[in-house]
DNA sequence: GAGGTTAGCTAACGCTCGTAAGTAACGCAG
DNA sequence: CTGCGTTACTTACGAGCGTTAGCTAACCTC
């Protein structure tokens, strides 16, 4: 049987390596990955320190994961959010959308992301910049094209809407007063405003 | 005389306080402050690490330092910016300038600012969210008061607005093909059409 | 009920960290 | 010239880190 992977009666009380990941996601986005001690992930996980070492191989490798799954999903989003769409504004929209929508749903990921890439090791470091690097260029491309702009405004309004929607996970809860698809419509038309397209 | 201050004959090759805060604050932006040692610091000017004991009283000094002038001249900065300023749409425009330049003209203080605050102990850590906490609401204010908007998305464009604003830090050169004041202009700019003025 | 796998434990490692103490060299004030 | 203040040095400490090793007890399969 797969290890962790809990049969039909659930809750063995026994950690799983995702639940480590879990752990670590919170801590790391509430301290960052140099000020968490692999010691207040087991105490979360009411462990010992050692008995991690059955869930996972490295401290580093949590970071790893976290940071890499992330940024390819920020890209399958791009990815899917502009896929048929003939409008461009309509295209820079639904791009703004998902980005921003993905840092209200996933604020702890998002601050472990934006804090912590560089504590990543490389090789990994290099493939998140690479992917990051695509995303950016791709949101500048999109509003070059609209044409709202010069070109070398779109390069600074691309930058300014992608922080924009960074800063969701900053402040974003849950329980607030708007839901996070509220938000994330709100910032899109924004986005639209910032490109020169309203 | 005056520890540090070196007479009219310059560059005694002795380090200063202020040259060991400068070292801090490069490293800490970084590496961010748990991922910088003294060691690392004390490299840099090329002296050992218990050295720096001469200049300084305790790491967390240095960011407690850094993190509560930096904000304090944030803060200095927008009383400046709206004093006298009839215009609501003018005053928000001035805020947003000021605080835009700032990010481009004190990079390495906005980064250390914005992903180390969690590693500032008490009572700084209080003061300083308390001073954030006041700048934020006073852009909320100047934004509901222009109109523009109901009061939900003030709060939202204002958040937005700064965030885009700390953005800069992240991505400005001073050998890049636009100055600090002109990103300023631009972003006021965007500011004001997030606040629907434009 | 035996054997293998798993997840927890304690103990211990090598390392680096921030910090303290004591001492030698240098420069200015008397 | 003498003496004091300053700065940098070496040495050392205690603590905490990430990680490894080895043991034990529980469970799953047969």
């Amino acid at each position: 049987m797969a290890p962790g992977a809990v049969g039909k009666s659930e809750a063995k009380t026994t950690v799983s390596p995702a639940a480590v990941r879990d752990a670590a996601l919170t801590l790391f986005a509430e301290r960052g990955y140099h000020g968490t001690a692999l010691s207040q992930i087991a105490a979360e996980l009411k462990i010992r320190t050692p008995s991690l070492y059955n869930h996972m191989r490295a401290k580093q490798d949590l970071l790893r994961d976290i940071v890499a799954d992330t940024t390819e999903q920020v890209w399958a989003d791009y990815e899917e959010a502009v896929e048929g769409v003939d409008d461009v504004a309509e295209r820079l929209r639904n791009a703004t959308r998902v980005y921003a929508l993905r840092h209200a749903t996933h604020r702890r990921e998002a601050l472990v992301v934006n804090r912590d890439i560089a504590s990543l090791e490389e090789p990994a470091r290099g493939n998140v910049l690479e992917l990051r690097r695509r995303h950016a260029q791709a949101f500048r491309g999109l509003i070059e094209e609209a044409g709202g702009v010069d070109r070398e405004s779109a390069t600074l309004a691309a930058f300014g809407i992608l922080e924009m929607c960074v800063s969701i996970a900053r402040w974003f809860r849950e329980d607030g007063p708007l839901t996070a698809e509220e938000v994330a419509a709100k910032y899109s038309e924004y986005a639209l405003r910032i490109a020169g397209l309203a």
